[in-house]
DNA sequence: TACATTGCTAACCAACCAGTCATTAAGAAT
DNA sequence: ATTCTTAATGACTGGTTGGTTAGCAATGTA
């Protein structure tokens, strides 16, 4: 009684509120937040459930445990968009170069920009101490992805405009930037001092002139 | 007295030695290798002193705090390592390709392989739990070693190997896959799945032919 | 052997956290 | 208004950890 009084002369009465549909969704949007910001191990279950506006009991009313919640964040903010992407890529028009600068550009729009990108650093950063999380990883994120980036390259070599690389290694000289441009920046691209000295866009730039024409004297396209 | 008794009895007698000098080197080792198996959050101090057979209240003895010791672990087996470094590359013989070629797979022979690259992994995975770790970092690992591969960037343009690029950002593109490949190592790599699909001399090799010489079809010296 | 120095240890503290469960109350049905 | 279902709660459990300190014992000295 003295609780509710006190609640309700304060600003927020924290009425207690029944809304099984949104809570899910609350939760998952309150995990990602906390997931990238302080990573999967460091993140107190408590605080996703707080910032949802609910108590740590109910989160365990949704999800089984803390490393279901975060599957449940991976698929519904990554694994899910793969169907599409693939539809995109198939109906490609124009030349390989082009295709993989746009690849590039538009993941930096749609991931690397956003949130999401935190996702990956976190996985790739606590996979030792979470095998499970690293193994649920790389079968729905990092194997879809990687058969996206070859299918382009598989695309150059066969039109003749790439040399005849070996395309399944290549893969990873590609994607390589792309993980580490997200790595940055969710960890020394968040202190202060070393956050101006990289530009993405200009990264990715850059890497895709290199990758496509090397530093050797010679002109460009 | 029971318990000395049942240590003798048994295999150790786990003696209490004084060695005010070795204490310091075996803690180091000792922290090494369990920063580099479970990072900087999961590594428990206590452990780090069991490995190095001695007491938890002992390692505060040496060191004032579990940051204090994890700086000693970088200075150790990094930051000490950079004056020998400049002075080799100060007296390189040969061209810039060459060099940069070289650089890249001495780094790996002396840093990559070893367990000494889990350190950066370490850092970049908890630099936003752990500011102050991260700034000490950037200043005694990072700034230190960018300067080291831009001297190696700067001397090919001013030679006309390489083209007039952007050297301060040419050397992201040259680091990145570096360290990518250090995350990778200890992480998705340490899992038995995808252990052997990334062999790291050969991703370095198609590294530098990439830089050098780019996708497009063309002829390499 | 007696004594002094000090490296070393074990016990301790305060704080922390994933997950559980008996209890409470919101909202629908009657 | 009363009853019933079940969403929501928060105290609790069993466990963890960085760091402290009083006192023990290994070594040197006389």
């Amino acid at each position: 009684m003295p609780e509710t009084l006190y609640q309700t002369l304060t600003e927020q009465a924290p009425k207690r509120e029944r809304r099984k549909e949104s809570r899910p969704g609350e939760l998952l949007d309150a995990a990602l937040d906390l997931f990238v910001e302080k990573g999967f191990s460091a993140t107190r279950v408590e605080e996703v459930a707080a910032r949802a506006g609910v108590s740590k009991g109910t989160l365990f009313l949704y999800f089984q445990s803390k490393e279901d919640l975060f599957k449940a964040v991976v698929r519904e903010n990554i694994a899910n968009q793969f169907p599409g992407w693939n539809e995109e890529f198939n109906t490609f028009q124009g030349s390989s170069a082009d295709m993989l600068r746009y690849a590039l550009m538009t993941w930096w729009e749609r991931i690397g920009k956003t949130r999401v990108s935190g996702i990956t650093k976190l996985v790739i950063s606590e996979a030792q101490n979470f095998p499970e999380i690293a193994h649920f990883y790389e079968e729905e994120v990092i194997k879809p992805g990687n058969a996206l980036i070859r299918g382009i390259l598989d695309r150059g070599v066969n039109s003749g405009e790439f040399r005849a690389l070996d395309t399944e290694q290549a893969v990873h000289a590609v994607v390589a930037p792309m993980i580490f441009l997200m790595m940055w920046k969710h960890s020394m691209g968040a202190c202060a001092a070393s956050a101006n000295i990289m530009d993405p866009e200009q990264f990715i730039h850059m890497q895709v002139d290199l990758l496509l024409f090397g530093m050797t004297q010679q002109n460009h396209p």
